[in-house]
DNA sequence: ACAACTGATACTATATTGATATCAATTAAG
DNA sequence: CTTAATTGATATCAATATAGTATCAGTTGT
């Protein structure tokens, strides 16, 4: 189960690095060379934003992209809203079906409280508070304590993270 | 962003029905016909969850399948990890690669911390706890309560949940 | 004029999801 | 013992989603 798909990990760090040069065009070459992504992708991406109105752009030379919100506004239930589709536990409800039984809608009260907490915490995470935990230096490497340790991920000697 | 697949979805309401009907065997063309799954797509589903032992299964005539477990011991986070895989963030843990950037470790701290919580809320949710829920004759129509709201599936006069 | 840009599409490749089909092996019932 | 109802095990297919590439027209600073 992937919780971001590329396109919002992408959108994501696009949103972080205009945030961090705030008031300055920054070039979707510049992003994808960067944060190492795929320069076209990218460019379908930054447009889905510049449709959503979370950046605006500017053409030509020494053009590129800027935040059009502050980023406390921008959170990241919206970005997984506009990549990825709303969240939802299923698709019968989108159907104008009535549900055959009854267990089909006990799960579904269940899952539907879980989508709730699920919305609230992603609503919590926002691009200005990402913004902030990156300036005052935060984890650089994440604290892997849940067991998702991969199992070669330790910096190797003389490896910087920039 | 799907929740649950069908896979999953069935899986779920499968394990409902053994549940219902608990110490009999009970077939997957009764599963399929009852709950209006596709058949063989069902038996898929089954067969996989023999393999992880949440069911065991008896051949030939008035065979079928049959709860391994205590549905308390059977958590939806477990077969969202078993049909859709574990729940993750994205992709480049998997990939032996050291992060390029700090922004992308920011996010990933944040999100895995969702990732816990969303972790134990799925552990809460067992086949176990939908069955009491159904046996107390629980919402026969989920709620509805936050604005997901399809925009026709008010009951007609005369529909009759079963 | 020209190079550095974005806007807008069209396209391809791959992976995932959802579903179907087939045949062998097992078993209860007649 | 035969047969029908069933699971076990695969193989295959179609639809959709995801990831990535390519192209060309329009804009703008130098
Ligand atoms: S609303 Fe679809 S199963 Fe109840
Ligand atoms: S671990 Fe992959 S970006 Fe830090």
């Amino acid at each position: 189960m992937k919780v971001l798909t590329k396109k919002t990990d992408y959108a994501i760090r696009a949103l972080l690095m205009l945030g961090a040069k705030k008031g300055a065009y920054v070039s979707a070459k510049a992003i994808a060379s960067e944060q190492d992504m795929p320069y076209q992708f990218l460019r379908g991406v930054l447009q889905e934003m510049i449709r959503h109105h979370l950046i605006v752009s500017k053409e030509g030379v020494q053009g590129g992209f800027m935040l059009a919100k502050d980023p406390d506004e921008i959170g990241v239930r919206q970005l997984i809203e506009i990549f990825q589709g709303k969240v939802q536990v299923s698709e019968c409800m989108f159907r104008r079906q009535i549900c055959a039984n009854r267990s089909r809608c006990v799960l579904r009260h269940e899952i539907m409280r879980i989508e709730q907490v699920v919305h609230h915490e992603f609503e919590q995470v926002t691009i200005g508070k990402l913004l902030r935990k990156l300036h005052a230096g935060a984890n650089m490497m994440p604290s892997l304590r849940d067991g998702e340790k991969p199992d070669s991920l330790k910096l190797k000697e003389g490896v910087v993270l920039q």
